[in-house]
DNA sequence: ATTTTATATGACAACGTGTCACATGTCAAT
DNA sequence: ATTGACATGTGACACGTTGTCATATAAAAT
C-alpha cells in the first residue's frame, strides 16, 4: 500500500506520477520495470518516489487493484447482463479484455505475460479465492444454477477454479500474440462448450 | 542455449558449474537470483560464466530443459502405466510433481510461483503445442479415447489445454503453500472428476 | 618454434536501488 | 509576527549487480 503521503498529494501532481508509473508498467512487465525512468517522466526526485511508495512492488500493485476493481464490477455486470449463464459471461468478459485499449493493452500484456503466483491472487480476487468467501459468493448468488451438474458449494467453487484456470490461460494465449482476435474467440467458445458437455461420453 | 565452450568443459568443472547455478535458483526465483552469487560458489571468475552463458536466463533455461526433458519421458511412462487413461495419469503425475525431495522442489516451488509466458511455453512442450505438432502426436496416440466424449483431433487438443491449464493451476496452488498434501490431490481429483462429467447436466 | 585459435581472468564503466542528513513548507499556538 | 513541531521535499551517496574488454594463458596447428 502506498503510505499516506501519497494520498495527501495535491490531485495533479497525485495523477502526474500514477500516470509515470502506468506508462513504465506498460513498457516492460515489473521485474523490468524501473523506478528511475518513474521519477524522470513524472519530474519528481528519486527521495520523494521513497516517500510515497515502499518501492516499485508497492507502486506496481496499487495500480493493479485499481485495475482489478474496475473489472470486478464490469465482471458482475457482465454475469448479471447475461442472466447469471457464467458461460456466455465469461465469453464476453474474455472478449472485453481482449479488446482493450493502446496503453491499457501493454499494461495488461505485461501483465498476463508475467503472471506471478502474487500476481495472479491479487487478480483472482475478483472471483475466486481460497476460501468460499465474500466474493464467491457474491458471484455464486447471481449464477444461475439450473443447468448445472453441480451437487453443492464445493463443486461449484471448483467449476470457478476451473473456468478461470482456462480464462487465464486462454487470455495469456492470445497476448503470447500466436493468435489474431476471431481465432482467440472460437477457440475459447471451444474451450468452454467442452467444458460444458465434459470429457467423457455418458 | 549455453555456449559452446560450456560443453567442451571438464565434466567436473561443469558440474560444478550446474550445481552453483541450481543452488541460486532453488534460493530464488529467477528475477532474483544474481550470477554474483552462482560465480562466488562455483568459484570461478566473472568473465568465466559469460564464456559459457549469455547471461542468468541462458543459464536458467538451460536448467528448466532438463528438468523438462526427464519430466516429460517420465510423463509417457506414467501414461502409458495408465493404459491410455489421461486422466488416471495426470493424477499420478500430479502426485509426483508435488512430492519431489529437496533441491529440486524448491526450484519447481520458484518455478511455478513465477510461471511467465516464457517459461510456460517450454515447460508446456512436452504435451502441448501451438499446433498439433510431434509432441501432441506422441501423446495423442498413447491416449485411450474410446471413452472420451471428443470429436476431432481439435477437440482432444483443447481438452488437453485445459487438462495443462487447471494442472498448473492446481500445482500453483499447492506450491503457494495453501494446502497440505492429502487436500491438494482431493482438490485436483475433484476438478479432474468436473472435467469429465462436465459442467451441464443433460 | 611459431603462429593461430580457444579459453581464462578481473578491473571497470554503467546503471539501478534505497537511505539519510539536511532543506523547505505548513500550521497551530502563543 | 514569531516560534516550534511536524510533515514533506531533495539529491548526493554507498552499495550491489551487470556485461564488457584488454590482457594473460593455454592448447592446437603448422
Amino acid at each position: 500500500m502506498p503510505k499516506i503521503t501519497f494520498f495527501n498529494l495535491p490531485e495533479d501532481k497525485r495523477e502526474n506520477l500514477v500516470h509515470a508509473a502506468k506508462k513504465e508498467f506498460a513498457r516492460v512487465p515489473l521485474n523490468q520495470a524501473s523506478i528511475s525512468n518513474i521519477i524522470k517522466d513524472a519530474k519528481i526526485p528519486r527521495g520523494s518516489f521513497y516517500q510515497y511508495f515502499d518501492d516499485k512492488e508497492d507502486a506496481f500493485f496499487y495500480l493493479l487493484n485499481s485495475h482489478v476493481s474496475a473489472y470486478k464490477m464490469h465482471f458482475l455486470e457482465t454475469l448479471r447482463k447475461n442472466n447469471g449463464d457464467i458461460f456466455d459471461a465469461m465469453i464476453d468478459f474474455y472478449t472485453a479484455i481482449i479488446t482493450e485499449e493502446k496503453e491499457n493493452l501493454q499494461f495488461l500484456r505485461n501483465l498476463f505475460l508475467n503472471m506471478t503466483h502474487r500476481i495472479e491472487t491479487v487478480m483472482a480476487r475478483s472471483f475466486s479465492e481460497n476460501d468460499l468467501n465474500e466474493n464467491f459468493r457474491k458471484i455464486g448468488n447471481l449464477i444461475n444454477k439450473e443447468k448445472l451438474n453441480v451437487m453443492d458449494e464445493q463443486e461449484l467453487f471448483h467449476m470457478m477454479q476451473i473456468i478461470s484456470s482456462v480464462t487465464f490461460h486462454n487470455i495469456v494465449k492470445k497476448f503470447a500474440g500466436e493468435l489474431p482476435f476471431e481465432a482467440a474467440v472460437t477457440n475459447y467458445r471451444t474451450e468452454i462448450y467442452l467444458l460444458k458437455k465434459g470429457f467423457l461420453s455418458q
